[in-house]
DNA sequence: GAATTTTACTGGAACGTTCCAGGTATCTTT
DNA sequence: AAAGATACCTGGAACGTTCCAGTAAAATTC
């Protein structure tokens, strides 16, 4: 092995170390390297060893990309599209996405729409030109179905988590939106409350509607009226939060009860509530949706309901591969539970759990 | 939209197209198609524009593993490791180096290493082999010298954000969290707190260090003496910041204010001051680091030290790409400046800024 | 010890691009 | 009308792998 080859300071000077240069240092042939990296039993334990060697030598990092185009489509790299890396939620999920394809010897290539078409678009097309071998797709407000199936049909299978396109076929995953917020408007209405408020969510997004749907649920089959101000969709987070409960408790007959969209926009609704002096868990219920990691660690703790980000990730990517080796493979549409978490915030004796 | 059609076409026996696929559906040479897709002025309009549709209508995805294999080493991926994808500092970074990127053309790789070696190194070896042109990285604690060095060699640039491995000689961008924590706990002193204790933070990584330096400095620039107690290193988060509460109440001679590692870590504390009857602002002073989007919601909003994450991503990023086109230029260690905003949590008169 | 099988390796085509060195028309110039 | 210039297009080598078909040597069989 030549010293002077692979080390000298000067990056723009030195190639990377080919299979060749391996070869040559090994005095092998190519394919024989080639065999070793694939840890084919062919090779002598003597010449795999000198292989070794020379592989460590020559500071040698195997081309991927050489290799995926040699062996036509394939590719270990699998596109993760989220709304956004900020909302605590989806950076869970991409958490659990990224355990899941460490699990499994893929590569994960995530990036976030920020909700915005364009984003989105620049995105997908770029992980197209990568090869991605498929997309996991939380997609943005205003997706078409006809953008989904160019994907499709250029040969991307994708699954869409969270949230689904309208009239979409596509294989997704989405949450048991409508009977976590039924199970969790019901929870309310148990404990005598009658004057409920919706809030909160984004009514491009197919999440919201079932979620809506869901309290609209609870509340017609206990014979409650929803009066139209008690529907407030106004985009997730804190400061939304705030300012929704100040809308709120303007009104002549006051709320006792909010089912939020998102836990985000309870923590505002707390911290409001905080600031003006309201007890929440006694002069007011508050209810959310995620079971952030912060939920049972606000004050008072924060009822809310859980949907699992590992079976996202799980199902998704199982999806995925399904039809990354088959394409005959039927869409299928799962759906990730959701469990009602009881703490204070309703003031409900805690269940243990 | 063909109800039964997105199911069926087998993706098994349909190849993507190619630039040949192109060339002969529009009756031109391959070279030709690559001029057009390279925009080149040579192509005749009515040429070009046949290969367009041409493109269309093969449904041609551009392969830029090809591409790259051709052009010897560029690519247009580049690799960023942060510590999590959950915690929301990171997150804000991550969503800044992506905005950065998109912005410059590039594609960004984002991964974590959960504060684990073999995580990272599972991720830049995977990197590596992608052919990205360079690392952003926030090492994990005890990341080896050695281990930076043999990226470095195998002809990888690299750039530390936020953390530095002891004695690596490699570029870094890093916040000013000397000066930052010594501002904050000149504030604490100049509101008249001498018992001030500094929690949270990992031994094991360079930021803590410097973060304990700022704060001795201020204790003892002020002659104050820092009893061992007072400082408590303890993993950030939530929770800790609870329990490192309780730790410091039970303190014979209590403690009056407390500077924390991270906003994280302060709004643990606040959150079980609340539960303890402590009024945060009044009765105990309390002061964080980071400047989340939730720091001016909190009540009481809390005073911290912002390190804005956009400079993490633009120096960064810079820093990156004359090393990736020039392999001569010296390691740069770049500070981001501290600022410390004041807000209510340490009952100081608040600043408007 | 000749024929056969097994073991261990090798040469070279192929993957889908880029880009250079040409190659034809067509257009100018004289 | 010949020569040169220009505009537009093309063939083919190269990039770093994989993998098939093949070869040479060693081991086994008869």
């Amino acid at each position: 092995m030549n010293p002077n080859n692979w080390n000298v300071p000067d990056k723009s000077l030195r190639k990377q170390a080919t299979l060749h240069d391996v070869a040559q240092d090994a005095g092998v042939s190519k394919s024989t390297v080639s065999l070793v990296l694939q840890d084919n039993p062919q090779v002598k334990d003597q010449t795999r060893e000198k292989v070794l060697r020379s592989i460590e030598a020559t500071g040698y990092v195997y081309n991927r990309k050489a290799a995926a185009l040699r062996q036509a489509q394939s590719s270990d790299l699998i596109g993760i599209l989220v709304n956004s890396f900020v909302t605590p939620y989806s950076a869970e999920i991409l958490n659990c996405f990224e355990q899941v394809a460490l699990s499994k010897g893929l590569v994960p290539m995530m990036a976030s729409n920020g909700e915005q078409l364009d984003q989105q678009e620049r995105f997908i097309k770029s992980y197209m030109e990568h090869k991605v071998s498929g997309f996991i797709i939380c997609p943005a407000p205003n997706t078409s179905v006809s953008w989904l199936d160019k994907i499709w049909r250029s040969g991307f299978p994708l699954v869409q988590i969270m949230r689904e396109v309208p009239f979409s076929q596509f294989p997704a995953v989405i949450a048991d939106n409508r009977n976590g917020v039924r199970e969790a408007t019901r929870h309310l209405i148990s404990l005598g409350h009658q004057k409920i408020a919706f809030v909160g969510g984004d009514e491009a997004i197919s999440d919201y509607h079932e979620r809506l749907g869901g309290y609209m649920d609870a509340m017609s089959e206990a014979g409650l009226s929803v009066p139209e101000a008690y529907v407030l969709p106004i985009s997730q987070g804190r400061a939304a939060g705030r300012q929704v409960l100040q809308t709120l408790l303007s009104y002549k007959t006051r709320v006792t009860a909010i089912v939020c969209f998102s836990d985000l926009m309870a923590y505002g609704i707390l911290s409001m509530s905080r600031e003006l002096g309201i007890e929440v868990g006694k002069d007011l219920a508050v209810i959310g949706f995620d079971d952030l990691a912060d939920s049972s660690l606000t004050h008072p703790a924060l009822t809310t309901v859980r949907v699992q980000p590992e079976d996202f990730a799980i199902s998704a990517m199982e999806m995925l591969q399904n039809h990354i080796q088959n394409s005959q493979v039927p869409a299928e549409r799962r759906v990730i539970p959701a469990k009602l978490i009881v703490r204070e915030s309703c003031g409900a004796p805690q269940n243990i759990n």
